[in-house]
DNA sequence: CTGAAAGCGCTTACAG
DNA sequence: CTGAAAGCGCTTACAG
C-alpha cells in the first residue's frame, strides 16, 4: 500500500497494456466494455489515481482555474473584505460544479505580477478579483492580454481594453438605494466613499446617487461627500468628519456595507437615532448587513450568480469561444435602517 | 510572443545547454554567476516561467497545499459558514507566506472521498476543515492515514488515531463565557447547540459550560439545552422552542455566534431586552459579532493563528518531521450582550 | 478493440 | 562550472 501506484501497476494486474489502462480510465469509447470495467475495478481497489501533473503535462491543460485576489495595500494585513470572501466562496463552488479545481492566491497590488503569470502554467485561466487603485491595475491587464492569457475579472467594465468583466450595475444600484431613501422623505444626503477614477465602482455608485438626487430636484452638496475606503474603520472616521463639518443631513448613502457599518456606529455614538434622525443605506449586502441594528437596507450584489458567471465566461474563453462582459442588476434589500 | 516558451528556447538564446538554464533558474550554486545572470535576464525578457507540471512531475512535489472544506449537507447549498470562510482566508494567507499555492475544494460530507485523494497528486499535503457528523468523518481519517497522506485537520483532538489537529480549547472556552455571564448575576442558563458525539466541538463547549455552572453551584437543567446546528436560522428556531418551553431563564450560551445571532432575533421579537432580561453569549467571534445589537460578547477563536499553525504543521509533516496536535486558547471578547 | 512508442518540459545524477 | 542523457507518469497518434 505504500509506494505510489502507476498506470503500469494497474496494467500488470489487469493483464493489459498501460495504454489500455489509460483509455479505460478516461472512459474512451475505444476500449472494450468488459476490459474497462475490470481496469476500473482494479484501479479503485488499489486506490489508484491518475497523476495530474503527468496528465496535465501531456495534454497541456490543467483542469484548474486560478483565482487572484488582490487587495488595496492600505488594508489590514490579516483581514479579507467579507464581500470578497463571499465571492471566493461562490467561485469555489462554481468551479467545483464545472469539475475544475481552484487555485487561490493573494496578491498585493503593488507586487510584481510576473510571479503570478506563473499560475498560467498551473491553470487554464485566471479570475481577477479585488479593489485597488485602478490605474496600477490597468497595466497588468494590458500585460495579461499581450500574453494571451485567458482571464476574466470582477468589476466595472473597462473602456478601451478588450477584457471580459462581470460586475454589478453600480450606477443603477446607487440610483436605486438613493431613490428609496428619497421616498422616505429625506432631503439632505451625505455620501461616504472615495469617488476617484481609481475606484470606478464607488464612482459609479456616486454618479447614480447624484443622478437620483437631481431627478428629484434635490441638491448635491460636495461638502457632504467624504472619501472612505471599504472598511468599517474608514466609514467610522468619515462619518465623524461629516458630523464635525456641521452641515446638516438626514441620510447617509455609503459606498459599501462596511462603510455603512462604521458610519452607523459613529452616528449612534453621537446620539442620533437610526433611522429616525438619520437614514443609512449600504451597498453589497454582506452577511453582517442583516445583523446590524437596525438591520441595514442595502443594494445586494448577487455573489452566487457572480461566481457562476465568472467561471462560465472564463471557461468559454478557455474553450476558445467568445465571451461577453456582463452587468448584473443589483437588488434593493429593504430592512430597517431607513425607516419602515 | 505567442507560442509557449520552453527552457530550450532560453538555452538557445543564452548559448548554453538546457540543463544550465534549469540550474540557473533554480539558483543552483553550481552555475557561474555571470551565466546565471544572463539566463535569468533572458528568461525575464521572454517572460518565461518554468512549467510547474513538468517540474512537479519530475521532482514529485507540487509546492501546493490542498484545502478540503467539507460541510454538513443540511446546510444551505450556497452559503459558507463565515467562520470557515475566515479560516479559508487565513489559510490562504499563511500558505502564500510559505510560498505554497492553495488548492481549494468543497466536499459534501456524504460524498465519496476517493475523488479527493486525487488531490494528493496535485498537492503535497491536505488540510481538512469543516463541521459534519464526526462518525462519518472518522473513517475517512483512517483511510487517509492508511494511504500515508500528509494531512492536518482543524478541530477537536481525535482519541485513538494518530492525527495532527489544531483546534481551540472548546471546554475552556465554554467555561470562560459561562463564567463571565455568571459574574453578571445570571442564574438560569440555557444552552443552544447540538451536544452529540457527532459534533465534538459543541459537546466540549457544553461540557465547559456545565462545569462552570457546577463550580458556581448553579443547576444544569436539561430542559434548557436545545439542539441547533451552526446557522442563525437554527439558532432562531431553537430559541423559539426554548421560549415556548415555558422554563424561565436569564441567560443563553450559544454554541456558535451564528446560533447566538438567531437566538437574539427570536428573543427580541418576543419582546425581551438583551441584556437586561436575557444575556446572550456566542462562540467564534465572526466579523458579524461586533455589529449585532447589542454587540455580542463571545469567545474568540483566533483564525489567523489557526491558519498559520495548520500550514506550519502540515509543512512539517511534508518535510518528514514530527508535528504535534495543538490546542489554542480562546479569548473572551466582552461587548454588550451580557450587560456592562 | 489493443499495444508499442513518442513526447509533454522539466530536474538531476553522471561524466567531464 | 557545463553538457548529454535518462526519466518523472501520463496521453494519443500510429499500426495492427
Amino acid at each position: 500500500m505504500k509506494s505510489k501506484q502507476t498506470s503500469f501497476d494497474i496494467a500488470y494486474r489487469a493483464g493489459v497494456s498501460q495504454s489500455t489502462v489509460s483509455r479505460a480510465l478516461r472512459n474512451s469509447p475505444l476500449v472494450n466494455e468488459e476490459t474497462r470495467r475490470r481496469v476500473q475495478e482494479i484501479a479503485a481497489e488499489l486506490n489508484y489515481k491518475v497523476d495530474k501533473n503527468a496528465s496535465s503535462l501531456r495534454t497541456q491543460q490543467s483542469g484548474t482555474i486560478a483565482l487572484l485576489l488582490f487587495e488595496d495595500p492600505t488594508n489590514d494585513d490579516s483581514l479579507i473584505n467579507p464581500f470578497f470572501l463571499s465571492m471566493l466562496g461562490s467561485i469555489t463552488r462554481a468551479s467545483a460544479k464545472k469539475g475544475y479545481d481552484l487555485l487561490v492566491s493573494f496578491q498585493q497590488m503593488s507586487n510584481d505580477w510576473h510571479a503570478d503569470f506563473e499560475d498560467t502554467r498551473k491553470a487554464d485561466g485566471i479570475i481577477l478579483l479585488g479593489y485597488g487603485d485602478y490605474t496600477d491595475y490597468e497595466e497588468k491587464l494590458v500585460q495579461l492580454i499581450k500574453q494571451e492569457t485567458h482571464f476574466v475579472r470582477w468589476g466595472a467594465d473597462v473602456k478601451g481594453l478588450s477584457v471580459v468583466s462581470v460586475g454589478c450595475d453600480n450606477f443603477h444600484g446607487g440610483y436605486q438605494v438613493t431613490e428609496h431613501v428619497i421616498n422616505k422623505n429625506r432631503k439632505n444626503f451625505a455620501f461616504l466613499g472615495g469617488v476617484t477614477t481609481g475606484s470606478p465602482e464607488f464612482l459609479d455608485r456616486y454618479k447614480g446617487h447624484c443622478q437620483a438626487l437631481k431627478d428629484n430636484n434635490l441638491a448635491v452638496d460636495s461638502k457632504l461627500q467624504i472619501d472612505a475606503v471599504s472598511t468599517d474603520e474608514s466609514g467610522y472616521l468619515a462619518a465623524k468628519q461629516l458630523l464635525e463639518n456641521g452641515v446638516t443631513f438626514d441620510a447617509i448613502c455609503a459606498a459599501s456595507d462596511l462603510i455603512a457599518i462604521g458610519a452607523m456606529r459613529a452616528v449612534q455614538e453621537a446620539g442620533y437615532n437610526i433611522p429616525k434622525d438619520i437614514a443609512v443605506v449600504g451597498f453589497d449586502d454582506i452577511a453582517t448587513a442583516s445583523s446590524t441594528f437596525p438591520a441595514m437596507t442595502t443594494a445586494k450584489q448577487d455573489t452566487v450568480l457572480a461566481g457562476e458567471l465568472l467561471v462560465d465566461k472564463l471557461l468559454q474563453l478557455v474553450r476558445g469561444e467568445e465571451a461577453q462582459t456582463q452587468l448584473m442588476p443589483t437588488t434593493l434589500v429593504v430592512r430597517k435602517s431607513c425607516g419602515s
